[in-house]
DNA sequence: ATCTTATATCGCAAATATACGATTAATGTG
DNA sequence: CACATTAATCGTATATTTGCGATATAAGAT
């Protein structure tokens, strides 16, 4: 049985999902939120901020690592985690283009 | 066991969170693009469209309008969906917003 | 009244996501 | 070197999402 029909819809489309899905969990909003606070890149306190166990942030790290909107460098004992602005950005840009441009023509329109 | 931790979250990260979900899968992009390319409602063309099977798009559309980010009316045989632009902008402005205050600061100091 | 058409809903199977504790890895400290 | 500290990863349980076919529903057409 064929799963997973994701591949189907167009590449913009799939980023444009990832990008949703990194954001689409409070804890990765919140994480985000105290990157964004930090003049530097923030070590580790993350855990204690959090209502969640340290893998659990750990992982949520690493999702939203592996969407781009954060880097981080691990060394040795502790690791250094801030956002990647310029992703971020992006995606926000592209997020907002995509209705926007066809938002004027539309909205007197609808039901 | 306590699953299920979201609630622990601000309510603005969570309504921001619930939002990104709606908007986490291709097929959801995809059909948000297809309601905006038109000028009227569309009514039920969508499955055409898609490659998916019509009671898969209707769950689609159901999340959507559950996230409120469509309006849906059913008149028997045929539906007719839009975008709800004004929930859309809302939820738009909020993301861009929570991070665009803090970034003049951080940018600089990154790794 | 029956048939057709369009769409929602139900029930189920498979895939993913979420969470945690335990363990491992890597480095700095006594 | 033993030990503490920090964070990643593994294993596992549970919850949620995704997808489809089958069925139900609702209205118009014949």
């Amino acid at each position: 049985m064929a799963f997973h029909k994701k591949e189907e819809f167009t590449q913009k489309e799939q980023d444009l999902a990832n990008f949703a899905k990194a954001m689409s969990h409070p804890a990765r909003i919140a994480i985000l939120k105290v990157l964004a606070q930090r003049n530097e890149c923030i070590c580790g306190e993350i855990v204690d901020i959090l209502p969640l166990a340290q893998s659990t942030v750990s992982q949520h790290l690493k999702e939203l690592k592996n969407a781009g909107l954060i880097s981080g460098t691990v060394d040795g004992p502790r690791s250094c985690y801030c956002i990647n602005w310029k992703a971020f950005e992006k995606f926000n840009n592209e997020f907002t283009s995509l209705f926007n441009n066809l938002k004027v023509k539309n909205e007197k329109a609808c039901c």
